[in-house]
DNA sequence: TGTACATCAGTGAACGCGCGTTCACTGATGTAC
DNA sequence: TGTACATCAGTGAACGCGCGTTCACTGATGTAC
């Protein structure tokens, strides 16, 4: 199990387990990147700690509890960026906080390949992911998520045509709105989840290998990308 | 290596050859589908063959030979599915033929998600594709890329607003005019390159896990997307 | 049709390796009086 | 401030396991004459 958050640790023993604690997930995250989550190693992390490799075992209960830190780590990472992203755009000018935001995710992709692969590309096989990770996962979504919200909020009402949405699709629609508070029409839903998918589809692909031979310029075709989604989206 | 596809095995050996190498990669494949690509054990196959762990050297040299040839296989068959998929479609209706393809992607995705992860999750660690790969990685896309053509073709011209597109990314973006022969304005290239990030982005949050908490009917949530783009890129 | 030789499939033992996890233990750090 | 006890970090040996790959060998299948 992760610690829970021990705002400050008082006596030396608890600052000396906070830091080897951060320092074991540093190491672990480093193998991540070299090897990919499927090879990483408990030994291979405590060797390199200089430790017994039965030591790691007072700091993660298990291989999985140690992934499952590293998992959770990464989505709060990529949230937090997601996050600084938007709070450092110009609160009215919805268009520069949508392509801000969604440059910070695929920076932090591009940055941290191996731990983006880790939470958005194959499910580690055996691994079941816990409770702890769902809250941690919804944190950049729900900053793609308010944008779109501020901009129905603010009246810059998107012009869509609207096709048909069947109504059994509707209650899956709904969690937008519920989870953001804006009332967000059906259509402008569906076309918010399109953007999302594509977004991280974008960067998926790149990522993994299937833009090779077709987009050179990736950095690019994703602002460009981004741009065209803001304005069908009419986030301007 | 991969064998080249004899067409007819003449002598006993060859068939039994064929049919042994077959067998392999069923059992792989089996295999894959519990465990994910990285716990793939040559020695587990033997095993389940009821043969020696080393006699698998008479048929792929290495495991890396043995991953490769799954994953061409896995190409072809999700590229096969989409062909028959177009093919069985009405040549002339083009909006049915985009839907066909697109159920089928998702359809063999579903069926068979550790190939798909296995092509389009996170790559293997350690693990190069080679060249045999891409001819049998483009088949999907060229299915897609088809129809848009065959769209452009017919004249059911997109009514696109022209966004600005750089013209850093123009060489990129030709590409897709280059493969499929068809003249494709620019704005229609973007566009169909997001279609497709987001027909795959679609089926592997889905697959990934990233669609829980938040879209239950997610086979209808598919088709009602891929009609949206369909009528965003005027394939009526 | 039969013989002599070459090719190939499959065996089983072995090499060398690394892994996750447990356990009884030592010594240091923290706590209560 | 000092003592007695409880808690915790870290050790090192061990368990039991599975893996990819090599190699010299046997016996069956194919080929050329």
């Amino acid at each position: 199990m992760t610690e829970h958050a021990t705002s400050a640790p008082r006596t030396a023993r608890e600052r000396a387990r906070a830091e080897l604690t951060a320092e074991i997930k540093n190491v672990a995250r480093q193998h991540l990147a070299s090897s990919g989550a499927a090879a990483l190693s408990l030994r291979a992390v405590t060797r390199e700690l200089g430790m017994a490799s039965s030591a790691i075992y007072r700091y993660f209960e298990s291989r999985d509890a140690l992934l499952t830190a590293l998992i959770v780590d990464a989505y709060n990472s990529i949230g937090e960026a997601a996050e600084k992203a938007d709070a450092s755009s110009p609160r009215g000018d919805i268009g520069r906080r949508w392509l801000d935001v969604c440059r910070s995710i695929r920076g932090w992709a591009v940055e941290n390949r191996h731990e983006y692969a880790l939470i958005y590309g194959s499910p580690v096989p055996g691994y079941v992911a816990p409770q702890d990770t769902t809250a941690a996962a919804a944190r950049v979504t729900l900053v793609l998520l308010s944008i779109l919200a501020d901009a129905v909020d603010g009246g810059t009402a998107p012009t869509l045509r609207k096709g048909p949405i069947p109504k059994a699709l509707r209650p899956d629609l709904a969690v937008l709105t519920d989870v953001s508070g804006a009332n967000i029409p059906p259509d402008v839903q569906l076309r918010g989840l399109a953007a999302w998918t594509q977004v991280f589809g974008m960067i998926s692909f790149e990522l993994f290998g299937h833009f090779t031979n077709v987009i050179e310029e990736t950095s690019l075709h994703f602002d460009t990308q981004c741009k065209r989604i803001a304005v069908e989206l009419g986030l301007t």
